[in-house]
DNA sequence: GGGTATTTGTCCGTATGTATG
DNA sequence: TCATACATACGGACAAATACC
């Protein structure tokens, strides 16, 4: 005992406790007490140390707890075998983290479309729901949930989609799962093993490239939406369609086209058609969009979106819903999947809802995302007026085509070059179609209200592209 | 103790301790806890009810002070003669909280193998650790992270896999993901198109539903674990493997086999091996089994894990090493995956890991298993013979076989319907074998070391086997 | 060798500091 | 400022193991 030495700060911020344990603990580890020991009676310690009893005792207990000491009742405290791994010495080499971390974000704009508004994100609100939860949720919650994710959560989605998409479903037909990406593979197991998926084109690049095995057809998208008179003429049995707001072109899929769609879905059994409502949420000009889903009477349509734009990306939460005809082969297909999102998120993500911040929440970044989507268009119309815009009055990104002879590639990397990060439309093509002008995606979701005009300002400036002079009226 | 039940409401408008004083003065005034019996405890009530031991204090000071009970110093606290008020009566009727908990789990022993020990998980310190995340991080995380999943994280995983299981491996190589079910596809995309893949018989059954697309080759498994002469005679290119602690069956990859293993791996181009480490981190005798990926020289071995054993399963953290030969093919094929967990779990996770609270939860989760298991195996070989117990030494399971002329399913039925749950090995087998006698996995996770002999006894008394006589030592 | 004092881990009630709202 | 609750730390009571006489 004499020759533990251990300094104990009583000011230190560390408990008395957390001291001794870390000082024995390392003891032990390096061996310098040696195993079999019988370590200095609490009393005894504790009237060395000049501390109390119980100080001795939590930390002796949580070393106990450790197996570094094993305590025979009444005689002592001994010092254990510990497993010994032959390859402790030399730490690693510490990787500068720093430098690493300044990779990835370090452009001036980003026109990123994934990007949302974070600085008008409810975070105070959202902290305390999840202060809240971590408070008030039991221990059950670190066990396994259920697989199509937590009920409570499927209800308000339930009770969402009722109440601003018109989708009448019960939340036994939702399937949650982290990211649109995920879920699409579990929807084509569910259909069918050799589907044959209809893509549009051009679309949401990730999907072709999860189903390049399930051969993908292109499918061509005009100011109206994917052409489904297109669709008819191919051997596919899927579809997989953003009719809302067709990324990226941000076409709406005509009344017409809806129901020639549906029509199409119900004439064979294996046809399915999958809707992606990715961001439905934000429209600024007339009524909302109907679902599909919320016109088919075959259960042919199943409805997929996620909380990417609508709350967050990093959340990962997306979902799905089933036909009520899908159901009985999700149970033996699907069934033994657990759901992706941790159970306290998906809990978080309920109560909020619950109290009504997600509807709230909405609301705001609609009017938000509104000022900044006018900005956007005013911008080119008074400044650049042969940038021509298309997918206009909704989602957080719009299309523009640029008067020039360079190629696509050039222009993102010249822009990139002076710290702007545009986004061509060529990235999101399964198949090529020739574009008469260079064509980018601007996404408005990350960029401030008063950034908007720098950087597009910046960005025609270095495309050589020069303000219009009629400089009439300036924004709305 | 065990019969005073309190239901106490975190987020009702009542302050804890006003809730449990009335709840003990009910308990006394209607005699349901005798006069003179003595209380728990101050720290073994709040330990039991999950609230600071002020909390109970404060209950118990209000209590004497009305004469409820009396204190004697360091002893503790007795309850008193009360001079009953004859007009108490009728109390309010219970509300029957108990029978909403009872919905979701029904069985009084649950014996299902995915199931941890909740009630030890440190919840208090990582409910700290959430709360400080979201006190401290930025906004910047709610937009989308990387997506090999956020450096913070796979730097600590990269140390923990060196520190504890002999892996060097930088951050770089390891992918985050939300469970093994979501990771194992995209790992076979990165390999090739069209592998076929060699899997254990008995394995983990989801991963042949996963893959009924590949034409999966089951291989036999031995006290040996996977016979790998088997897998030779095969045309399949890649294998999964759960090397430390076969998953069911608990068998160790022999040495000899390993290396036998190995060099099957390196004699084609496109073959691989996947080293499923799910629960490596339990094993109670002898030395840690260290990685198959450690020995690969070739660059052969992806090897994968995960927190749903170590930590908690509705995390749904999971992870894979790649080799640094097949890092330049996963950013081609793969590098556009988001990751697909939470940026604030991950965050928390690393912080968690990163002031040495992973390992300290590991160590002392290691002996409350170990404990757990002693007295499962004990229990067997004291009382019940008969039975065999395989799988012996880690995990969080054993295999038990039954001496009994009834099928497995009729066995798991008479079980269930005596309210204990257990799980057939014939339900993770991909191709049928011949058990000699009706054989279960009994996962012992779940249960409290309390319950697992009376778990025995009633599981035992339902299929009509009696205790043997020899009841000599009961238990260590 | 049997009784007794001492040592020991375990359990306990109490007190104070601190964070939160 | 006050109520609530948690973390930390103190010192005594108890019973079993041990050492001593």
């Amino acid at each position: 005992m004499d020759m533990l030495i251990f300094k104990l700060e009583k000011n230190s911020k560390k408990p008395l406790y957390e001291q001794l344990y870390a000082g024995m603990k390392d003891a032990i580890i390096t061996k310098q007490i040696e195993v079999g020991t019988k370590l200095p009676s609490k009393r005894k310690l504790a009237d060395f140390l000049n501390i109390s009893q119980t100080t001795v005792e939590i930390a002796y207990g949580q070393l106990l707890a450790e197996g570094y000491i094993a305590s025979k009742p009444r005689i002592g405290f001994f010092v254990e075998e510990i497993d010994e791994l032959p390859f402790l010495e030399n730490k690693q080499p510490k990787k500068d983290l720093e430098a690493r971390l300044k990779v990835s974000e370090s452009y001036r704009y980003n026109f990123h479309p994934g990007k949302i508004d974070a600085e008008s994100f409810p975070f105070a609100i959202w902290r305390k729901y999840a202060k809240d939860l971590f408070d008030f949720s039991s221990k059950e919650y670190l066990q396994v949930g259920e697989p199509q994710g937590e009920y409570e959560l499927r209800f308000e989605i339930a009770h969402y989609l009722y109440q601003s998409r018109g989708i009448i479903c019960n939340p036994e037909q939702i399937v949650i799962g982290s990211g649109t990406e995920h879920l699409l593979p579990m929807i084509l197991r569910l259909i069918e093993a050799d589907s044959k998926i209809a893509l549009e084109n051009p679309g949401y690049s990730a999907i072709p490239r999860i189903h390049l095995k399930n051969k993908a057809v292109p499918i061509s998208v005009d100011e109206d939406g994917l052409i489904v008179e297109e669709l008819e003429k191919t051997d596919a049995n899927i579809v997989y369609i953003t009719p809302s707001h067709q990324f990226p072109t941000g076409a709406v899929l005509s009344a017409a086209r809806r129901t020639h769609l549906l029509n199409w879905a119900s004439k064979a059994a294996n046809r399915y058609i999958i809707e992606d409502d990715y961001d439905s949420e934000f429209r600024y000009i007339g009524k909302p969009i109907p679902a599909l889903q919320g016109m088919d009477q075959n259960d042919k349509v199943i409805y997929l979106s996620t909380f990417t734009k609508s709350l967050m990306p990093s959340l990962r939460v997306a979902y799905f819903v089933l036909p009520a005809g899908l159901l009985q082969s999700y149970k033996e297909i699907l069934g033994y999947y657990s759901a992706t999102v941790p159970r306290f998120d998906q809990h978080i993500l309920a109560n909020f809802m619950k109290d009504g911040h997600f509807s709230k929440h909405l609301n705001r970044m609609r009017k938000i995302y509104r000022k900044k989507h006018d900005r956007l268009t005013n911008t080119f119309e008074t400044y650049y007026p042969t940038v021509s815009i298309t997918g206009y009055h909704a989602g957080m990104h719009i299309l523009i085509s640029v008067p020039l002879n360079k190629t696509e590639q050039e222009l993102k990397q010249l822009a990139r070059d002076n710290g702007i990060a545009i986004y061509p439309v060529t990235d999101y093509l399964l198949k090529p179609i020739d574009y008469p002008q260079p064509t980018f995606l601007l996404g408005f979701g990350g960029l401030a209200l008063e950034e908007i005009e720098p950087a597009i300002h910046g960005l025609m400036s270095c495309f050589g592209i020069n303000k219009s002079q009629k400089k009439g009226k300036s924004q709305r």
